[in-house]
DNA sequence: CTCCAGGTCCATT
DNA sequence: AATGGACATGGA
């Protein structure tokens, strides 16, 4: 067992309220107020169980190898954690804000402690993000079901099934014939398997997109991810949101984000590129969260 | 039946 | 540089 302390501005019940939206997901279970998700650590597969004791604190329980734990594990998996639920990062700033935005200043506060849940896997995000690319929200979750219960592992606690996500390696070998089977275009069949190939060679890789970023600004790991065959702005900005947590990531094209600023501002369509770039101006450097908490209000 | 989904590539102007 | 079609499927 072990215990993280979590910011003031941090609510499991958010966060349990955001990932039980996703009903067809198919990476964690919830159940009793208690999020179970299977993790790989050090060639170790880990059943955690998330809960949230008191305020403050989340219990982080290991289900299925209780005996195993040592520091180094526990180590890994509190940064799994906090990095999953974005716990590092101080969110005042974006509340601050929030209260003197006219689209945000409402679901900032219905939505208060929520924080950019994220994807902390690289070839995952990849891979959602170009499932996801131009079918409706409920045809990705029952692709990405099929690839992961296709190509991915899994184990079996108490009659309930507990995926880990396919690895590059596995999708690598692929055919573009085995991907197409699950009923999704052939190119998105290219992009997945050429992702993988590039994170298989360490072409691509998410701490060298993190050192990018660091070094010479987000701007520039986008343009080293759009030089990628099947990765556009949108999907460049995606996974610089959910996985390179880039503050300032900002999907623009989203027909979601567009649907979001449509209800938020009560237009009778969606806002063109032009509009919501003047809408967004004052929430620079928290684009990413302001996407994340528009997302949230079409659900 | 038609239109549109958490887009991107590619061919054609 | 800008524009239009193709793409697989399913829900409204």
């Amino acid at each position: 067992m072990l215990l993280l302390t979590v910011p003031d501005e941090f609510s499991f019940s958010q966060t349990l309220a955001y990932l039980s939206v996703s009903s067809a997901e198919c990476m964690y279970q919830m159940k009793d107020k208690k999020l179970y998700k299977l993790l790989k650590i050090d060639d170790i597969d880990l059943l955690i169980e998330i809960s949230n004791p008191t305020q403050n604190v989340l219990q982080i329980s290991f289900i299925n190898q209780p005996k195993i734990m040592n520091e180094k594990i526990e180590l890994k998996v509190t940064k799994y954690i906090q990095d999953w639920f974005d716990l590092d990062r101080d969110l005042v700033p974006f509340y601050q804000m929030a209260a003197h935005d006219p689209i945000l200043s409402k679901i900032a506060k219905q939505f208060y402690g929520l924080r950019n849940i994220g994807m902390p896997s690289l070839f995952e995000a990849l891979c959602w993000a170009i499932i996801g690319q131009q079918i409706n929200l409920s045809f990705a979750y029952t692709l990405k079901r099929r690839f992961v219960e296709t190509f991915g592992k899994s184990i079996t606690w108490q009659d309930q099934k507990y995926w880990l996500f396919p690895t590059s390696g596995q999708i690598a070998s692929l055919s573009i014939d085995d991907l197409t089977a699950l009923k999704m275009t052939k190119k998105k069949a290219e992009y997945l398997i050429g992702v993988a190939s590039l994170i298989e060679s360490t072409e691509l890789s998410k701490s060298a997109l993190l050192d990018l970023m660091v070094q010479k600004g987000e701007k520039e790991a986008e343009k080293q991810l759009v030089k990628i065959r099947g990765i556009g702005p949108w999907t460049a900005n995606y996974v610089m949101m959910r996985c390179l947590r880039a503050s300032s990531a900002f999907p623009i094209d989203d027909v979601g984000l567009q649907n979001a600023m449509k209800f938020a501002l009560g237009l009778d369509q969606k806002p063109t590129k032009d509009e919501i770039k003047t809408w967004s101006i004052n929430w620079a450097n928290w684009e990413s969260y302001a996407t994340f908490y528009l997302w949230r209000t079409l659900y």
